[in-house]
DNA sequence: ATGCTAAATGAAAATCATTTTCATTTAGAT
DNA sequence: ATCTAAATGAAAATGATTTTCATTTAGCAT
């Protein structure tokens, strides 16, 4: 699933909300990159295509869009701030400790944990956050040509 | 591991730290808690101890012990802020979306998971971050005596 | 097409958590 | 008891996000 503006409008439209410039700049952005972007970069990414809309309206959007399942966001570990990011269905994250890359991965299969959990503690899993944090290929081979 | 006074003197002066009333102030409020809190909850427990402290130092004292694996760190979902905590090992949290209470649990055993998205991306994993959000068997509880 | 109205927007101010600065205090070594 | 680097705290600075409110506009109804 990769949001396109047909695909924005019906889903806008579906739920009572207005289709406007500010929020087809917004899909666009992030549909655009294929890194996962914070509300400033979004902002900074959506200003190239139209300068008058205003960071506020950035994050309202990224929220609204995050309702509608549109898009999702990722929590990055210690201080780092709440990213956003275009959407598959339920998938995860790793991301690179040193460029920042964040890839997805789907086919978490954490139902047998979750199993053991319910009947230990009780409790009634309803969701899960997994992140893997490490370095990228990338960053690996280029440590590698350089000491070689 | 449950850090005593003894315990924190000694990893303090192990790492060349000093040994102050704040920091005892904070060890103990965080340890005589068996919540998760967050700096401005350790906060008030810590001026019911020492009113002279400020909450620059309980920061500041948080990010050292976190350091020190003394404490560790809990990431709520969506805009909750980080949160410290007591410690234990290596383990991971579930998060009762009803009431707040966490529950510790270990033995998350991602390797099989680890070692085929390595395998697939040539990611180097050295570290995750795994939560479950569900309702604990409490709140459950309370739902089904209302219901019945 | 035109008008209408609730929804959407944006500039500025308000919040809120966390960090920085810097003058003062103090733990621990000598 | 003295000394000094480390630790502390009050206040200010920062930075991200939210709230307010006056203005604009999308989409429906004439
Ligand atoms: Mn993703
Ligand atoms: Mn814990
Ligand atoms: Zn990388
Ligand atoms: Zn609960």
């Amino acid at each position: 699933m990769r949001p396109t503006e047909k695909k924005l409008a019906a889903t806008l439209s579906q739920n009572g909300y207005k289709l406007t410039a500010q929020r087809r700049s917004v899909l666009g952005a992030i549909v655009s990159s294929h890194e996962h972007l914070t509300p400033a970069a979004v902002y900074e990414r959506v200003k190239q295509d139209n300068p008058r809309v205003g960071l506020v309206t950035v994050y309202r959007t990224l929220e609204l869009f995050s309702e509608l399942g549109l898009i999702c966001r990722v929590h990055g570990e210690g201080k780092s701030q709440s990213y956003t990011l275009a959407p598959i269905g339920h998938h995860h994250h790793m991301i690179c400790s040193e460029c920042g890359t964040v890839a997805d991965f789907t086919d978490c299969d954490l139902s047998d944990l979750e199993e053991r959990l319910s009947q230990e503690t009780g409790f009634e899993i309803e969701g899960h956050m997994l992140e893997f944090y490490g370095r990228c290929s990338n960053c690996r081979s280029q440590v590698l040509s350089v000491t070689a």
